[in-house]
RNA sequence: ACAUCC
DNA sequence: GGATGT
């Protein structure tokens, strides 16, 4: 469901979006400007508000209110049909066998306010009366970095990875499918590819990767997959040797952070694939 | 248990 | 539900 931003389009829009996941999470006065922020980003999170006090209440909130009581709903529903009786009672409880409820969804803890982030220098070009930026929170996480991640379908199956600016979303490499990979080879092969690239490039970015795994084979410099070479998965067998080559012979190195998925939503680079 | 991939 | 990994 996307707000609509065709109707009025004349004398500025009376709507304010709510971006919680996003490139620049915020509170912003017009559909062109969140759609920026959102289109492209994993799992994004939004909402438009009528005002602007509203819109700000929500979004230091940290969440959307709205999306997770209709989640608490579903959750309710699901339980009912299965016969789930839900104690509400407090501690005193002689009854004896009730079926234990699972623990209600938790509200995700708000966003850290860190100290307000300087509005974004205006150029030139930034229309003067309005500021179309109303709220913006610094994200958690360093924008000014590369993301990367791995998929495949089935593990072991084809398997690709690629990375993007964290900042834009632009992909900046992407390697694959190759036939008969694993989840943890492809999240490796994505960090080293990150650091190869990059000294060619002359750039230093940060990397995050969501994958411990692969930022310890990284750190060991091995790739430690249990997984045996066959004929059909040669080509990403060659990669693994090329790449740890390349970490043997090149002392170039760079911060690499974990992407912590459970409190920012999926890496910029996810496929965006997950079931569910 | 943790982190991922389907 | 199943696999890859520490
Ligand atoms: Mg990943
Ligand atoms: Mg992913």
């Amino acid at each position: 469901m996307h707000p609509n931003s065709n109707q009025l389009s004349h004398m500025g829009t009376n709507k304010y979006y709510v971006v919680w996941k996003g490139f620049a999470p915020g509170v912003y006065d017009s559909w062109e400007e969140a759609e920026m922020q959102v289109s492209g980003y994993p799992d994004a999170s939004y909402r438009a508000f009528k005002t602007m006090e509203a819109a700000v209440e929500a979004f230091r909130e940290g969440f959307d209110k709205e999306s997770l009581i209709k989640e608490v709903a579903r959750e309710m529903e699901r339980l009912e049909k299965e016969g789930t009786v839900i104690e509400f009672d407090k501690k005193k409880s002689g009854k004896a066998d009730i079926p234990k409820a699972e623990a209600p969804a938790e509200a995700p803890a708000p966003a850290k306010t860190t100290t307000p982030i300087e509005k974004t220098t205006p150029t030139e070009t930034t229309p003067p009366v309005k500021k179309r930026v109303i709220v913006q929170q610094p994200p958690p996480y360093l924008v000014d970095s590369l993301a990367v991640d791995a998929a495949c379908a089935g593990n072991p199956g084809p398997m690709e990875y690629r990375g993007v600016l964290v900042r834009t979303g632009q992909e900046i490499f992407h390697v694959g499918p190759m036939e008969g990979g694993t989840n943890n080879i492809g999240e490796f092969l994505a960090i080293v590819h990150g650091l190869a690239l990059q000294e060619k490039q002359g750039t230093r970015l940060p990397i995050y990767s969501d994958s411990v795994n692969a930022q310890k084979w990284i750190r060991i410099g091995i790739c430690k997959t249990q997984l045996e070479e066959n004929e059909q998965n040669a080509p990403i067998f060659d990669l693994i040797r090329r790449a740890e080559s390349w970490l043997r012979t090149h002392t170039f190195r760079l911060p690499i952070y974990k992407w912590e998925t459970s409190k920012w939503g999926e890496i910029p680079a996810d496929f965006g694939r997950k079931k569910h």
